[in-house]
DNA sequence: CGGTTCCTTGAGGATGATCAACGAGGGTGG
DNA sequence: CCACCCTCGTTGATCATCCTCAAGGAACCG
């Protein structure tokens, strides 16, 4: 989505400097406001019982998220944490409530913002699910450079995670990941350039 | 979701039969209109390169179905089919935004039952990501128990799917689902009476 | 009955996970 | 400037598990 800055602090929003890796909300939480990426990174994961990490979604600068519960006074499924040094906004709940009668196009923009996510994840959810390695990292990074870089940009692009993050993102194990990169990269699928990984 | 027959006819909503096995809309294809199901039921899925087939959702009657690339004009990213015979009523593009308009109040609605398939989606996704096929079965059963009986109701109730239905749901091969199965039925966490399962 | 669909079982193979090391690079403090 | 540490990347060997392939059995329906 992307509510401007000025109308969130107007009604009452709450910008917040976050260092890297802190958990803004835990899963099982309730729901307890608006959260905004003025800048930085979150993402939403969940820890398995073996303390393996799976990650949900990735969220970057102007994105928000964690609305669904919201919206549905729900408990957080998932578990919010900072990728980087971030700068964060909350709006609380009731003051979000009253934003959305009062801006009916934000209520819009969120619909929209819904159907987009249900169809990405209908897309992902394709790539990821019983497939190979190979094709479960391809719908990761080429869902990333869609949202970097706009629809068709051809020009390769510096994939700014580590392979554990990938592996986190794709469910594999990281030697998967980092034997499966290989393998691409010598396909030239992606590109691999003094460790750093392009695509 | 759900919005009142009578109004979708009075909008030049148009109720059709459609025999089981039925393809309503092709993954490609462009959103032509609002779907929702009077009886019966209907699953999306895509097919994959090798033919195998996985289904990303199930509904049922009062679902609609394929509202996301209809909302954002996209493409459909999966097929839908009819799973028994059913009763469908269609109201073309033009008149659901116009009646969208018109009744702020399915709007809200909209945005409603998108936030609560985002959130069963990343409840669901858990299980199914990269875990034991026990885990993934059991996400699957909980959801539709879940869904058809309301929330919390321990009685065991019939699944009314074939292995190979279940399979396509969780990503898993058939013969891994009947023996799964049987793991989990020496265990009690499912009944199986006469091939039939219950949970 | 005969056909169709679904369920079940067994054997074998492919592949990703696991475990255990080690290497490379970058940053920090002495 | 060097030694150390810490994170991240990499490799190899072994194992567990799910898929594959093949065959047959049970239930249902015309």
């Amino acid at each position: 989505m992307q509510i401007d800055i000025d109308v969130l602090i107007t009604w009452g929003g709450i910008t917040k400097k976050v260092a890297k890796d802190t958990t803004i909300f835990f899963e099982g939480e309730e729901a307890r406001g608006y959260y905004q990426i003025v800048s930085g990174s979150v993402r939403l994961c969940n820890e398995n019982s073996d303390g393996k990490e799976f990650t949900q979604g990735l969220f970057f600068e102007g994105d928000s998220f964690g609305e669904p519960p919201l919206i549905l006074s729900e408990l957080y499924p998932c578990t919010a944490i900072t990728m980087t040094d971030s700068v964060l906004i909350k709006l609380s709940r009731e003051k979000f409530l009253l934003l959305m009668e009062e801006y009916p196009s934000i209520e819009k923009d969120l619909l929209k913002l819904f159907a987009l996510r249900i169809y990405n994840k209908s897309v992902n959810i394709r790539s990821m699910m019983n497939t190979s390695p190979e094709s479960r990292i391809m719908g990761f990074l080429s869902q990333y450079k869609k949202r970097t870089k706009g629809s068709n940009n051809n020009s390769p692009i510096l994939i700014p995670f580590t392979r554990q993050q990938i592996a986190n993102f794709t469910g594999l194990r990281v030697e998967t990941v980092i034997r499966t990169l290989l393998k691409m990269s010598e396909l030239n699928k992606v590109n691999i350039i003094n460790r750093k990984l392009f695509y």
